[in-house]
DNA sequence: TACTGCTACATCGTATCACTGAGTAGTGAC
DNA sequence: GTCACTACTCAGTGATACGATGTAGCAGTA
């Protein structure tokens, strides 16, 4: 029902400023997200990246290895609305429930 | 990371009234969860089940087979909190994401 | 009595998501 | 030269929820 929430946040991010792995899960760890390890944002980086959802681009770090920076295209940016829309049903829908409603 | 938020839904439908599968599904369907099918409800509750968070009754019915009422336990109760708080947490973090928070 | 339709429960198989854990590599500091 | 931090990759895994199907009780009707 909810499957996908955490590649929504990805697209979030990535929709507000073209990045990168390490530094998403960086951003998604200070956010409150603490849990979420890389091994996790690096398949769905990779997932977006399959479904033509961002664009990928390779550029010298100077503190280590070279980044995968990556920015929404169209489709992305398509998707992350329907995510947001989608969430919003969703989290009305239970508000809805928690407080007895019918 | 939001794994078992149907799940939560349908402990908090049985912590309301104690009720049975085929009534769950319907009311979840009558919530806006139209896509909910029996099937999936059924697998939820006979986790519930399995981990020893709800009570079942069978009872005889008037209109068709016998029905399976569920009704909270107190490691039910104390489930159901745990995940309004966590849906709590995370509804609130991804608010925060969502406005562009830090 | 045969059928149709609704109620009601059960289960097998499966797609996908996210996690775990391990590995590889570059840079800089001590 | 070893440690720490940065940075990406991938194989394996568990759980969730969905789809599809099957079984079965009851009621109406033709």
């Amino acid at each position: 029902m909810l499957k996908g929430t955490l590649e929504g946040c990805v697209l979030e991010i990535i929709g507000a400023e073209e990045t990168y792995g390490y530094a998403i899960t960086r951003r998604l760890n200070d956010l409150g997200f603490t849990d979420v390890v890389e091994g996790t944002v690096y398949t769905i980086l990779l997932r977006l990246e399959k479904n033509g959802l961002v664009q990928v681009t390779k550029r010298p770090s100077e503190v280590g290895p070279p980044r995968k920076f990556y920015a929404l295209n169209e489709a992305g940016r398509e998707e992350l609305a329907t995510f947001w829309a989608k969430w919003e049903y969703i989290t009305s829908r239970i508000a809805k429930l928690k407080e007895g409603g019918s």
